[in-house]
DNA sequence: GGTGTCATGTGAATTAGTGCACAAGGGCGT
DNA sequence: ACGCCCTTGTGCACTAATTCACATGACACC
C-alpha cells in the first residue's frame, strides 16, 4: 500500500497493480530489450523502446513507472536491468514449465518456439492422444501419452498448459489438464472450451490478427476518403 | 455524428467508422457464432454470445450496432447472418488469400489451421529459401523458392503476407513480400522488421499470451492476499 | 386482436488509457 | 567545480471504451 521509498523488507507485495494495458504492452517491450541486448547495447532511452514497440514514449515511461525500474535521467534505461525486471513481473520471479498437449505441427512449432524460453515458460512436457506420435522425440523430449499428464505436470512442476489439438479434441484436452491441477491454459485450438471458475484461460486464435488485418486492407480500399458514396 | 435516421439508401457506405476495440473483438464473436452454427443453433441473444466471448452483453450489442447487423427485438440475432455480416466487415465481402513464408513447423500448422479458411483467408501460395523443403507438397500445395514470390503473389492475387520463418531470417521475409507488392503482413517471427510507411505490419508473438497468463497467475500467488497457495 | 414478456438499441455516466508539457535530476565536458 | 544538455518521471487534460439503465419494438399466446 504505502509506497515509501524505504522498501526494504516488503519484498513480497513487488507488483501492485499494473493496469491490464500496460501489461499486454511488456511483452513487446521485452521482445524489443532482448533484440537489443543480442546486438550488445547497453542501455536504452524511452523514444528508442517506444520506436521499436511502436507505441508512444511517454507511454513507455508511465509503464516502465509501474514495474518500478527506475531509468537514469540524462542517460535512459538499463536493457539488462530492465530485460530482468519485466521477465521478473511476467514470470514471476522463477521459470514456469509449461506442458504442450497436441503435438501437431503446431505443438511442434511452439515446442521450439525461441520466445517461450527468454520469457521464462520452458516446454517441459508434451503429450497428444494419438499412440502414432507418442514416444517421437521433439527438441529432447519425449512425447507421452495423455494418461501420463498428471504424472508429467508432478515431475516437473507445471503451472501452465498449452492446448494445440484441432478443435474437435480441445475440450477433452481442457478437461485433463484442469483433472491435472493445472491452474492456467492457453487454448491455440479455434474452439470455444470450458473451464472452471478457478482456471485461467485464454484464447489465442492464430486468425484474429488476420482479420484485423483484413479489416485494414478492406478499409483502405473500400471505404477509403468516401470519394463517392455518402452523398 | 449526426445519428439523424433518415440515413436514406447509402448502403454502399458499408463500413464506416467501427472502434479498434470492437474489431479486436469481431473475431471472437465469429468464431463463437461459427461453433453454434455447426451445432445447429439458429439464433442468439446479445447475452448467450457476450458468455461465450467473455465479455458484456452491452458490449455486444453496441459491437454489433456498428456492423448495421441488426437483430430482432424479443428474439436475438440471426447466427447465419451475423456470421456474414462479420467475415464481410473483417474480410471485404471476398477471401483474400495470403502467402506464407516459411515452412517450417510452424508454416505448416499455419497453412493448415481451419480458422483461415473460415475467416476467408485461404492459403494460396508457400514459399520457403531452403531447397530442401522447396518442391514439397504441404496441404495439397507445392513449396516455392522465395524467388518465385512475385510470380506466386501475381497469379493467386495474394493480399496478405505471413512471415513464418526463424527470428534471424524474419527482416529478409519481410523485405521479399514488400518488393512483391504484399500491402499487409503478419509477422509470427519473434523479431522486431522494419516495413515502409504504406504497409500494415502486425507483429505476433507467441510468447506474448503466455506471458500475460504468467503475470496474472504470478499475481495470484504472490500478491493475491487471498486463500493460500492453490491447492 | 390485445397483452405480456423478452431482447434489442442507445443515451448517459463511469472508468480506463493516452499523450502533452514541464519540472526534477544526473552526467559530461570544460 | 560549474553549468549545459539530455532524459526521466508525472500531473493534467483529453480521448476512447465500458457498462448501466431504460425506452422501444417484436413475437407468441391466449
Amino acid at each position: 500500500m504505502s509506497p515509501s521509498r524505504t522498501d526494504g523488507a516488503t519484498s513480497e507485495e513487488l507488483v501492485e497493480n499494473i493496469p491490464e494495458a500496460t501489461v499486454a504492452r511488456l511483452p513487446v517491450y521485452l521482445r524489443g530489450l532482448v533484440e537489443l541486448a543480442d546486438g550488445g547495447v547497453a542501455t536504452v532511452s524511452s523514444v528508442e523502446l517506444a520506436e521499436l514497440a511502436g507505441v508512444n514514449a511517454a507511454n513507455v515511461r508511465k509503464d516502465l513507472s509501474y514495474l518500478h525500474a527506475h531509468g537514469t535521467r540524462g542517460v535512459g534505461y538499463e536493457v539488462d536491468h530492465l530485460i530482468g525486471e519485466i521477465g521478473f513481473v511476467l514470470g514471476g520471479g522463477e521459470p514456469s514449465p509449461v506442458v504442450i498437449v497436441g503435438i501437431g505441427n503446431l505443438g511442434r512449432a511452439l515446442s521450439r518456439y525461441d520466445g517461450f524460453v527468454v520469457g521464462g515458460f520452458p516446454v517441459a512436457g508434451l503429450v497428444d492422444a494419438d499412440p502414432a506420435v507418442v514416444g517421437k522425440r521433439i527438441g529432447g523430449r519425449t512425447v507421452r501419452p495423455v494418461g501420463d499428464l498428471p504424472a508429467v505436470v508432478a515431475e516437473s512442476a507445471c503451472t501452465v498448459g498449452i492446448i494445440a489439438t484441432p478443435a474437435s479434441a480441445a475440450q477433452e484436452a481442457a478437461d485433463h489438464l484442469v483433472a491435472a491441477g493445472i491452474p492456467s491454459i492457453l487454448n491455440f485450438a479455434p474452439s470455444v472450451v470450458q473451464v472452471p471458475e478457478q482456471v485461467d484461460l485464454r484464447q489465442v486464435d492464430l486468425a484474429t490478427e488476420l482479420q484485423i488485418l483484413g479489416y485494414h486492407q478492406h478499409r483502405r480500399v473500400g471505404g477509403g476518403a468516401s470519394i463517392r458514396a455518402v452523398g
